[in-house]
Formats: structure tokens, sequence, C-alpha cells
DNA sequence: TTCTATACTTACCAAAAAGAGAGTGAAGAT
DNA sequence: ATCTTCACTCTCTTTTTGGTAAGTATAGAA
């Protein structure tokens, strides 16, 4: 196995704690809202809460809020509160948040290289049950 | 940017409906229990339903069969039924399949490299959101 | 004849996630 | 005096998700 890989100490056993853990935060991480937002922030940085709502396709005020809490809380970015009227915001990636964004750099290149493998896939799929 | 550079054509704009896919992709891929099925799939290669269905903590035989039809949608898996009593279908990746594992092995060791420094993070976050 | 094994499908229900929309607060412009 | 801006927060409703449990078909064992 490759992904697991890592996990295995000496013994070739791997650690279920580490693993719940790691797949915790795979899980969190790799949500949609997520994704998207590390993106924007890839291009540019610092960004405001207006331009992000702006540029990331479809999110709602409360996804993008909950979203960006998340990843502050993650260490994936920081919050910066200027105080002054009316309020402004900047959101910037951490270190480890643009480590992430390299890392599913590997998933998305796979996404676009397999595309129409995977549209090939789903109509072939999709024509035969209708038979 | 990192991650959108491979969809930019050579005029520096990203195709919106290309991006649209993939990110759909993406979300469909990027998903809990497609995740641990594609891990034991790749430790090993054919599985059948009820062996998957112990090894995949967690997983509910209606999930379990909900993702394996979507992955063989999506061209990751073949589905392999034999005509015999008790019935017996094997799954087994597909090379798209193993690509994706594979992709997915840099999301993986990001995260188990990391996971002690989000842990940190989390603990900051939450010490200071107390006081 | 009844039981078991396998790989499902279907129906129902509860819980969780997400969308819509209104409300907030205070400085500065009109 | 009213309006606008920004970054939310709060409530209400709808949608989606997922779990549970029952049903199905059939060959061979007991």
């Amino acid at each position: 196995m490759i992904a697991k890989a890592a996990t295995e100490n000496t013994s070739g056993v791997t650690d279920p704690r580490l693993d719940a853990l790691v797949t915790e935060i795979i899980g969190r991480v790799a949500d949609k809202w997520t994704m998207l937002v590390l993106e924007e922030l890839e291009a540019e940085s610092p960004l405001r809460f207006t331009r992000l709502l702006e540029r990331v396709d479809g999110v709602s005020q409360k996804m993008l809020t909950q979203t960006l809490r998340h990843m502050e809380r993650d260490g994936l970015l920081t919050r910066k509160v200027y105080a002054v009227v009316p309020p402004k915001v900047e959101y910037a990636l951490t270190p480890l948040g643009r480590g992430l964004g390299e890392a599913f750099c590997g998933v998305w290149r796979w996404a676009e290289r397999h595309f129409e493998e995977i549209g090939a896939a789903r109509r072939a799929f999709d024509d035969g049950r209708d038979r």
C-alpha cells in the first residue's frame, strides 16, 4: 500500500490512532470550500473577506466564515483584524497552508490529466445502465 | 498560483468550465469513504464486498455500495460479478484508481508530517477563544 | 424443510449541513 | 438625519446525508 505506508512503524503495523487522526485531518481539509479558498489565497494573499466572497464561486457568507474559521484554527491561515470602521479583516496563508496547497496540487493535476478519462468512464457506465 | 497553474492557457486565463469540472471531480473523489476504499484496495486487490465492509472501519452497507458504485462509474475500479450462489463480487482498482491513490499520497503525507503542528494550532486557537 | 451465506435494494427516519435573509454597529459621506 | 460599507452573527427553513432494518434470490448443507 502506498498511501498508508508512511504511518507504519518498524513492525509493519499501522497505529490506528494516528490513522484516525490523519483521516480526520484529511476529511477536514479535503473539503470543497477549503480547497477553493486555499487556491485563491495561493493566487493572492492577503485577501479581505469580501474579496474572497467574490472570488470563491458560489460560496455563501456563512460557509465562507465557517471555512475561514476552521482554516484559522488548523493554522492554515492568519486572520488580521484592523480596528477601523467599516471593519477590515485580512486573510493570508501560513507556511503550513502553503504546504497543503502544494500537496493538493498533485490531486488537482491528477484530476486535470484524467478528467476526460473520467468523463468517458461515466458515459460508458451510464450507457450500460440504460440498456 | 501553484495548483491552478496547469489549467491556464497561454493567455493566462483559466477556463471556468474546466475549473468547474475539475472541482467537481475533486469534490467527488475527496470524500471520506472513497479515500478509505482506495486505501484498502491499494493494500489488496481484488477484494469482495464483505471483506471491504469488514476492513473499512465504520462504513455501512449502504454507504459502501454507494461509494463503490460511484467509484465504478468514475472508472476508478472494476466490479466483477461471478454467476454463482451465494453471489460473489470482486472489486479491483483500475490504473486510473491507482493513479488517484498515488496523488492522494501527497496529501496523506502532508497530514502525517504536520498533524502535530495542526494539533498545536488548534490548542492555541481554542485557548485564545476561552479567555 | 429450514437455515445459511452473499450482495445487494428499498423504505423510513433522524441528524447534520447548508441556504436565505434579517440584524448589528459605528464612522464617515451626502 | 439618513445612507453606506464591512464583516460578520443569528434564526429559520430546506436539502442532503447517513443509519437502521427489512426484503430478495438461490444453492447447498443439515
